[in-house]
DNA sequence: CATCCATTTCACGGACTCATCACCGGGCTG
DNA sequence: CAGCCCGGTGATGAGTCCGTGAAATGGATG
């Protein structure tokens, strides 16, 4: 059994594929996440029933008890709420619809990338825990009261536009880390994205409230790499670990 | 004193009205929580300074010095940055936002559900913990923070081009070992390689940032077999060189 | 129907990267 | 010692990414 000392998220992965469980597995842990696995849909369905995970991706093709009948029974019998992503082999209308009425939250169609498999956990995640948590949200001496939606920086009180508050707030939870482009993007406007990019309007819009009127800014442009909030200051971030 | 051996969490609940903080106390005690008291500003800041509490959670109306005063003082002079949240009597925007600005991470309105409380408080102690989470590669002093794409070496922050970041990250993945360029080479630009070999100037560009303006040289070239990142130290084994 | 406002789209200029090339030097081999 | 191969060092042009601002779109409101 695994150990569950790990901050950044518990996942279930319940998959077949030995090659792929091996190698979806190792590569998230070494992201820093705690993994645990299945390789039926009993034993993963038990696992899943009996532990609380952030997560759990799902085959939809397994041995004996298919994805979708987990999935299902996860909801109806045990009443679990816990996120699922469902692995599918084609991009079917069909299957995303069952999969999605079947109580998944996203799907991913293999071949994947695990880039792409780490994106969408982390959105999944995030998703979650916002509904329990997290009612206001700090960075440097700004914060967003989620509660009543007010924005405020050094005192002063800020506004901005409903997308622009959204925008804000994801770069805000995810504060001094970097977010991609297409990260947001999938966030903000989930399956259908915009066709041309209005995401850089947006920020340069926010950036017009929360950081020209100030004289540090918070929020940083990382060229072809993504965006990140933070107050680049008295970060003491050495977490020296002598090697 | 409260022996602090629970895995929930240890509280620190400053509260000058003795039956909310024995209704809250106890509750969060049966939860699992180690909770320490403190009935006026100033024994409670003085507990808040001298321990390391997951979190505080704080009355705005203290007799003496009130929440609002302590939470100052805690972050300006004691310079403590442990999660606060701070309990107001009435709904009014000022007090949330005044509570905000003086350095608070949450607030709750009076009266409160203890489940939601509780429910605030795990979210804080979470939020806290995460940052400690990330992925960190260390080569001698200097660290790459992947979630952060921030890369430091003796506490100076360095600018490295998205490619050499991507090189950085896998020599010091592979750290004291070689690695050969094809690997290098494959594993930044997949399967259409460029024409010429492009991967000397990147590793000029970054000897360039990482070495040049440090003594002791980190990138070290093995002729006709690849490139090691690694601080030639306590290097007591040595590599056959045939002269 | 008229107005307003958030959002989207578009165009342009500037900043930044990156692949390529040409040149140089130094070590290995014969 | 001479030639050759490997690798370091820069400069350059093409292509990409991004900030900026304004104009077009579209939905909501009264």
């Amino acid at each position: 059994m695994t150990v569950h000392d790990e901050q950044a998220g518990l996942i279930l992965l319940v998959e077949d594929n030995r090659q792929i469980a091996e190698m979806v597995g190792e590569f998230l842990e070494r992201r820093g996440y705690s993994v645990d696995y299945a390789a039926d849909g009993v034993s993963g369905l038990h696992l899943a029933v009996s532990n609380s995970y952030d997560v759990v991706v799902l085959d939809l093709m397994l041995p004996g008890l298919d994805g979708l009948e987990v999935c299902r029974k996860l909801r109806k019998e045990a009443k679990k709420s816990t996120p699922v992503l469902m692995l599918t082999a084609r991009d079917t209308l069909e299957d995303k619809l069952v999969g999605l009425e079947a109580g998944a939250d996203d799907y991913l169609v293999k071949p994947f990338e695990v880039r792409e498999l780490e994106a969408r956990l982390r959105a999944l995640i995030r998703r979650d825990r916002r509904q329990v948590s997290t009612e206001v949200l700090t960075v440097g001496n700004m914060t967003l009261d989620t509660a009543t939606l007010r924005l405020t920086r050094d005192g002063q009180e800020l506004t901005v536009s409903p997308i622009g508050l959204k925008l804000l707030a994801i770069l805000m939870r995810e504060s001094p880390r970097v977010v991609s482009r297409r990260d947001i993007e999938r966030e903000i406007w989930g399956d259908t994205l915009p066709d041309s990019d209005t995401l850089r309007s947006h920020l340069y819009n926010l950036r017009r409230v929360i950081d020209k009127p100030f004289a540090r800014p918070l929020l940083h442009t990382i060229h072809s790499a993504g965006y990140r909030l933070a107050d680049l200051e008295s970060e003491v971030a050495s977490t020296t670990q002598t090697a």
